[in-house]
RNA sequence: GCGCCCAUAGCUCAAUUGGAUAGAGCGCCGGACUACGAAUCCGUAGGUUGGGGGUUCGACUCCCUCUGGGCGCGCCA
């Protein structure tokens, strides 16, 4: 509904453009009007002309809602939509809004517009194929996933989803850090505790991995290899044990989120960036741009130049890269690829790199606006509302797996996505299994499978098939059955859905399509309780059935999104 | 010490990116199944948006300041 509207503001405003001595026609938007009673949608377009025209809005609005109606313009008479009037009413209220109150004649069309193309007039192409690189989890591979990656993988698939069904091209990565000394500390610790499991009083490496998978990974290798390394030290076989070890983690790790529901287009290797020559090549070009210079023995990036507090080490004087070396390799490779936006996705303590990264890309041509990071919030476990400890230092911590297993992955995803990123979130792990009020999740699914259930009782009725009615000639006007307050409303709110779609899209928020499935889950049980579907009256209940499925449709769509299922039966 | 994020109903959180009368859920209390799934619905109550100042037609939103909480600030990764 909202193209129609934009169109026509858009072609009244081109009317008035040169009596108001404009250049062209500024940009307009419409939105949602907070109480229905204003509106169906309304635009603020008249307050925002009131600056550059130096004239009150509510003439501006005036002479904008006169230009509309004489003449009509083209959609807003026969031979638009359906051929019905689009508007009830248009009015001006406050200090110059125009508030657009739709026909239900055109709610019908647009009703029936949807039943037709389905899933495909849910999504505008705002992308138009533009490719976007988003970046996210990349946990070392020195451990299992733990909740905030769980978060992390949730926000990530869904606002890829998101993006994707925008029109944009989106690639998935996870970066993997399999050339520091944090996995080099792995395969310590793993080589310390084969020794141990041998029967050696090895030492275990300060600071070492002291979960428990580490001694898992320890007692597969010596069902393949034995005490082939008992008498060697590390220097002579770490290599090894470091491989084994985090190529081990990393298959976990890649079980674990597959097992969750997302899945990544590429895994980048640091360990390849520094094989390929990709590190060299990128502080060389750095260099010679004269963004990189040597100080005290070491090699700096001229991050200040853009913005950054310092300038930053990327050799040090030992002649070891740090570790922001590779990173600056990883996102000149991915500028190099052709991305147009890069989005990466962090947990919120790592803020303070945003503007070093930032400069990198910058650095190397990339414009500031096109680089966005997502910042993850922590995750509080509770069980009973009672958090539940976690140790880092002695490994002990709630895996993603955990979870997962026990809540389900619909049910997980679904909580991470139901704050905004960058708030904390407590997540109960009694509260997410039980059926009750409490959990959104079921409460939007509910609607699904309830749907569902009504259209396998209308089969078992022999009801007529409703698609057939919407489909006809005359199809169309059945939709007019449905005159309830509830039934214009729901429509109303289904109709919203291509704005909050895009509103979530731009924005980079999927919580939006998260708040919105449960209002109108809300709205639809609530209309249940109120109206019978199914009566002897056959117009109305096709008409209705017409609706359930287009709510039915909607749920779906979002849900999707989400990367949550939409079950038939519960 | 410097920087970033957060502070909204008793609790957990929204608020169309500067718009109109700040909204949901939970919790409390009271109701609704011999009709399409009660994992549902209906009805009330709850606010100086942490305090103060500023910007403008208009502020939860932007700027300054204070209070209180989280996180960063290495030639670590």
């Amino acid at each position: 509904m909202k193209p129609i509207v934009l169109e026509i503001i858009r072609k009244a405003l081109e009317s008035l453009k040169e009596q108001w001595g404009l250049e062209g026609v500024p940009d307009i938007d419409v939105e949602i009007p907070k109480n229905e009673e204003m509106g169906d949608l309304a635009t603020t377009a008249a307050m925002g002309l009131a600056k550059t025209l130096k004239r009150p809005p509510g003439k501006i609005a005036e002479e904008i809602v006169e230009a509309i109606k004489n003449p009509p313009i083209p959609p807003l008479s026969k031979g638009g939509e359906g051929g019905v009037d689009v508007f009830e009413s248009i009015e001006i209220a406050g200090p110059g809004f125009i508030n657009f109150k739709f026909s239900k004649d055109f709610f019908y069309s647009e009703l029936g517009r949807l039943l037709k193309e389905g899933h495909s007039s849910l999504s505008a192409d705002t992308g138009k194929g533009r490719r976007v690189q988003v970046e996210f989890v990349s946990a070392n591979p020195t451990g299992p996933l733990h909740i905030g990656h769980g978060r992390g993988a949730a926000v990530g698939h869904a606002l890829c989803n998101l993006l994707t069904a925008a029109g944009f091209e989106v690639r998935r990565e996870f970066y993997i850090n399999d050339a520091g000394v944090q996995v080099r500390l792995l395969g310590e610790s793993v080589f310390a505790r084969y020794l141990q499991l041998l029967g050696l009083d090895a030492p275990f490496p300060d600071d070492g991995y002291k979960g428990d998978y580490v001694e898992s990974v320890a007692e597969e290798i010596i069902k393949r290899v034995g005490d082939e390394y008992l008498n060697k030290a590390f220097e002579d076989c770490g290599e090894f044990f470091t491989n084994v070890a985090y190529k081990n983690m990393l298959a976990d790790i890649a079980k674990d989120l597959k097992d969750f529901g997302v899945v990544f287009d590429r895994w980048q290797s640091e360990k390849e960036l520094y094989e390929k020559g990709k590190v060299q090549d990128s502080l060389i070009t750095l260099r010679q741009k004269d963004l990189l210079y040597e100080k005290d023995e070491a090699q700096w990036f001229r991050s200040t130049t853009f913005g950054d507090d310092k300038d930053r080490v990327v050799v040090k004087r030992d002649g070891e890269y740090t570790y922001f070396a590779s990173d600056i390799a990883y996102h000149k490779d991915k500028l190099d690829r052709g991305f147009d936006t890069i989005i990466n996705i962090w947990g919120a303590d790592h803020h303070g790199y945003i503007p070093r990264i930032r400069s990198v890309l910058e650095a190397f041509g990339l414009p500031k606006e096109k680089f966005r990071v997502i910042l993850i919030q922590m995750v509080t476990l509770l069980r009973n509302g009672e958090p539940v400890q976690m140790s880092k230092r002695a490994g002990e911590f709630i895996t993603l797996r955990e979870v997962v297993d026990e809540v389900g992955a619909d049910i997980a995803k679904f909580i991470f996505l139901t704050r905004r990123a960058d708030s904390h979130l407590d997540f109960d792990l009694e509260t997410a299994k039980e059926q009750s009020a409490e959990n959104p999740v079921f409460y939007v699914q509910y609607a699904f499978a309830r749907i569902s259930s009504i259209f396998r009782q209308a089969e078992e009725k022999t009801v007529k098939s409703y698609e057939l009615r919407v489909k006809s000639e005359e199809g169309e006007t059945s939709l007019s059955a449905l005159k309830e307050d509830e039934e214009i409303s729901l429509i109303k709110k289904l109709l919203q859905y291509p704005m909050v779609f895009e509103g979530a899209a731009v924005s980079f928020e999927p919580h939006r399509i998260t708040y919105y499935l449960q209002e109108l889950a809300g709205m639809f049980h609530s209309y249940y309780n109120k109206h019978r579907v199914i009566s002897d009256d056959a117009g109305l209940t096709n008409a209705r059935l017409g609706l359930c499925r287009a709510v039915q449709l909607v749920l779906e769509e979002g849900l999707k999104v989400l990367g949550v299922s939409a079950p038939e039966r519960m």
